[in-house]
DNA sequence: CAGAGGACCTGTATCGTTACAGATTTCGCA
DNA sequence: TGCGAAATCTGTAACGATACAGGTCCTCTG
């Protein structure tokens, strides 16, 4: 019995044909599978031309340890879970995270899995659905709100995560965050550089944090600069870009109506642009417009808006690596960045 | 021994506080784990009444099974692996195929994997990596090529996959592409109904198979319509937009100049509409403009362009519904796909 | 009333990996 | 020479699920 026992992980040549594991490499070293296993993660009691003859054939038969095996026996999915709204307009947005995300990925055993959600359901479905199955190692949300639940949430219970926004609710974990304050006051200065004193902005959904910093910027850039805001209440950045169209060009007809206009994301620059130019009036001229830029687009047919780049693909890496570090165990209060172009960081 | 061999299963009450698991179910039924995990298979051997009763609790209890353990002791992972390209560029494309994608896998257990490559490694790279560790029950590609390697390694293997765009290798396997020989056909036509005779093609990078779909229409409809091409071939799609200006610019400033543009993508179409306009010339009058349109700013800025929607959306919701049939035996010859305008199947 | 057969349920072994608790050998030192 | 510590190595059990090969009853037939 002592025998056969001995005999049995070893001594039957593992199925060829077949992916290798720690049997195969096991049969293929004469040694134990348990020391094959200790072996390659470099355990300090395996000895060292032994780790060297291990990781020699591994590497020969093109070991990967097989996913599902670690994942039962220790819980790690090796997974980070981005969780995504699934309506088309912000996903052009999110697409370059998902680059940025990738290329921090590629570099470690993390796969990446898209969760998505949609807005007509509650935001914390899919957040709820990670914890309770145990989807992922990490998570990476959007769309953060001040009083975020999700947020919350995974606080509780302690769960790795990282956000593209900030919250406010006295709680440090880890963001990746744009500016926005800092944008809005910049945005201000440049178009009472340019004389514009009659000011506009397409703000952000009100639930989000960041509306919040984009106002505080853009009423202390109106108090520093000299400058008045003209109301533009009636649409968000949410709304579709033919609201906002319809909106802005009301409002460049109404008395009053703005001399300059901030677009808080590079999508809605465009339909401002079309309702201003709808309204008979002339960027540049009758008009400036400061907005983020997301992508080129704006820069070529329209070189008269004054645009910042918020880069996503950044934000993505550095989420990526903030959520890894703390899944590592590092403090979220290291795991905190604002960024501000030029962020090549 | 038999009595404690019989209580070993059932008589220990799992652990609290973790995730339930068969064993909890079946603990609380009393039921053996064998019955619970065939009785919520609905296999035939199961009583009625108890498979009433373990669902019940299942659903109470939040039951889900573990991914981890159906995949070691099954091999399916429940996951569809999407293959894309890091470059920037192409990820705007590709974003709202990820949306079609995902609105049909929340529909089933499948998940959605992101599996990056650069175009400056091989593309066969994340193949390989998915059907050496078998990361995946089936993969969708895009950048599909006329003798495509990744193609004949996946169908060698039999491994279920899904490409964006068609083959020419004899292979039958499920595809959805966009008639592009048919777009570039119509786009000749209706420049020539507005009186152009001269027409530019902005063609797709020599090496996919859908440049010579585009070529074929263009050619076909310069034969029928009775227009002339202007050669560009100095650049593709897959060159920078600043590129695409410049070659642009110089074409519109040459003897022989075009009055008909065509585009392949609704990139490009920025791009040569600032190529066009830097060399003074108008859109609508002295060159009209064919494009296809991937988000609506082309339409907002230059209504002037011709515009065509490739529905990338209905893409992903296509590919992610021919992978799955594939998986489950359904015949390559059933799940291949080809759309245009209007779209919405 | 034996026993064939159906209806329904169950234990064991296994997928690949790792935590844990030993084994075995070697070596230094008293 | 003896013996404990150090250095290496190893088997077992377990993670959660399912394929497989039985087990019990119970009913119906001849």
């Amino acid at each position: 019995m002592d025998e056969k026992s001995k005999q049995k992980h070893t001594a039957a040549p593992p199925a060829a044909g077949h992916r290798p594991t720690l049997k195969t490499i096991a049969f293929m070293t004469g040694l134990g599978i348990t020391t094959v296993s200790r072996a390659l993660k470099d355990a300090p009691d395996i000895g060292a031309e032994t780790k060297e003859r291990v990781r020699l054939v591994a590497r020969q038969v093109g070991y990967h340890p097989n996913r599902a095996g670690v994942r039962l026996r220790t819980g790690k999915t090796n997974v980070i879970s981005l969780i995504l709204s699934l309506e088309e307009e912000f996903i052009g947005l999110t697409s370059p995270m998902v680059v940025g995300i990738s290329e921090v990925l590629a570099t470690t055993q993390y796969h990446l899995v898209i969760t998505p959600y949609s807005m007509k359901s509650d935001p914390l479905d899919p957040v709820r659905y990670v914890l309770e199955t145990g989807a992922a190692d990490g998570v990476i949300i959007s769309r953060t709100e001040p009083k975020d639940p999700r947020v919350a949430l995974m606080m509780e219970r302690n769960f790795p995560f990282g956000t593209h926004g900030r919250t406010d609710m006295g709680l440090v974990h880890p963001f990746h965050d744009f500016d926005n304050e800092r944008f809005a006051y910049d945005a201000v200065r440049r178009l009472v550089e340019r004389g514009r004193r009659r000011i506009m902005l397409l703000h952000p959904p009100q639930g989000l944090t960041y509306h919040m910093h984009m106002r505080t910027g853009f009423e202390r850039g109106l108090r520093d600069f000299g400058a008045t805001a003209v109301p533009f209440n009636t649409v968000d950045l949410d709304h579709s870009l033919d609201e906002i169209r319809v909106a802005c060009e009301a409002a460049m007809r109404a008395p009053g109506a703005p001399d300059g206009v901030i677009s808080g994301s590079g999508g809605g620059a465009v339909a401002l642009v079309a309702g201003i130019e709808a309204a008979g009036l002339q960027l540049g001229r009758d008009v400036d417009m400061v907005s983020k830029q997301s992508n080129d687009i704006i820069r070529w047919l329209r070189p008269e808006v004054i645009s910042m780049r918020e880069n996503f693909r950044l934000a993505g890496r550095e989420l990526a690596k903030a959520v890894i570090a703390r899944i590592d165990g590092q403090p979220a209060s290291e795991l905190q960045t604002l960024s501000y172009p030029p962020d090549e960081a």
